[in-house]
DNA sequence: GTTTTCCTCGAACGTTCGATCGAACCGCGC
DNA sequence: GCGCGGTTCGATCGAACGTTCGAGGAAAAC
């Protein structure tokens, strides 16, 4: 049976919870372990029963928010082939589990790069396999892009990751609305509709430009 | 006078370049006084001669940067009507310091949120200078843009502050090709050149290559 | 009823941190 | 040579941190 889940595991699991909205409030250094152990009514030590240091609870966090983004955006898009379909399916699945765990992400946003050793490239290995398929897609939709697949791929992260220093669910537009308008800019640009946009005509031929493009 | 600098100034700036690079290697908070120290060649308490906390070093780097940001921003708006121009030059300016000084870029970007008091509220205003300006030049580009202008800023800002987190120099393009490739997405976007898209005017088809830039 | 396993806790340890203070050093005008 | 700001330093402080440990209790297994 999968389903077998203990106690043990639902209660490690609200600690990351609360856990993580502590980090996001104060910052992982911030926050002391007491201050966590606080916020969940459990004392210091009781703590460390669930995990073996501050270290590996960030670790915890982190790795349960890229996994649960990984495994919900495959599982999209196994069900999309067109590549715009797939771009659009990637930013909406990332944009909706970032306004829908706000504390997890901004965790792993914000305190990126912290984690060493072992955790360090555990973490590392499944952001690659985000980013590599962010990369997959922009460049079967573009295969001839003039724009380098790592600078558009992090540009579309970034464009995206930075809404942990910004957003407010209660004051801004909702996710749908962002979703729309982050998709719209990042596929036909914030220029549209403007008149003299000279990006379009492209008779002359630059120098530099076909040595970039073949994403290795 | 303007130009009296005195030997405290130099050391002074010396020191903040040098606790800029610390605190972008390792972070604000495992970051120890003891550590800039060690890097500047000076006593630990030497070093408070120059600061009178460690908060305040972090505020004198990120007033620092913010401020320069922002004078050369202005400098070059002075010059430029077009909105469209406009935000090209916002944005050259913003990734050419970017690039040029990323040890204090870093630290403003990944370090944001953790100034309290009178120095968290004077950096907030200066970064809000940056994003209204931003947001004043991006309505005038698109007064009816049906994006709404707070995501459109805040995809910009981004796009590109994301960049401490993933640009090398010596690994990735040059500047000059980053300034090109960002302006290109945000602008035109990255379906540019490709059959269907759905968004008004989906009529650009990608140009090879335009050299654009101006050199300026 | 007794044993065993799982879970929780208070109290403490050793370390590191930011910050302080008074003494010493230095180059300069007198 | 002397005094005097401006500058640097070693020594040290109290506080806060992450982590440990062994005792205790509760619930399950026998």
């Amino acid at each position: 049976m999968v389903g077998d889940r203990t106690q043990y595991d639902d209660k490690l699991d609200a600690i990351l919870g609360v856990a993580a909205e502590v980090f996001a409030e104060k910052g992982y250094h911030n926050a002391s372990i007491r201050d966590i152990a606080r916020a969940c009514g459990v004392s210091l030590s009781g703590l460390y029963y669930y995990f073996q240091s501050k270290e590996e609870l960030l670790y915890l966090i982190q790795d349960h928010a890229l996994g649960n983004l990984l495994s919900s955006l495959e599982e999209r898009l196994n069900e999309v082939s067109d590549p715009e379909q797939r771009l659009r399916a990637l930013m909406e699945n990332h944009l909706r589990y970032f306004v829908g765990n706000m504390a997890e992400m901004k965790v792993l946003s914000r305190e990126a790069g912290y984690l060493g050793g072992e955790f360090g490239q555990r973490v590392s290995a499944k952001k690659r396999r985000l980013t590599d398929i962010g990369t997959g897609i922009l460049t079967e939709l573009q295969p001839e892009s003039d724009v380098h697949p790592r600078v558009a791929t992090f540009a579309l992260f970034g464009m995206m990751n930075w809404l942990y220093t910004w957003y407010h669910p209660e004051r801004d537009v909702g996710v749908e609305r962002l979703i729309e308008d982050m998709t719209r800019i990042f596929l036909a640009g914030y220029g549209f509709g403007s008149s003299g946009l000279e990006y379009p005509r492209g008779d002359r031929r630059g120098g530099r430009c076909q040595d970039d493009l073949v994403a290795r």
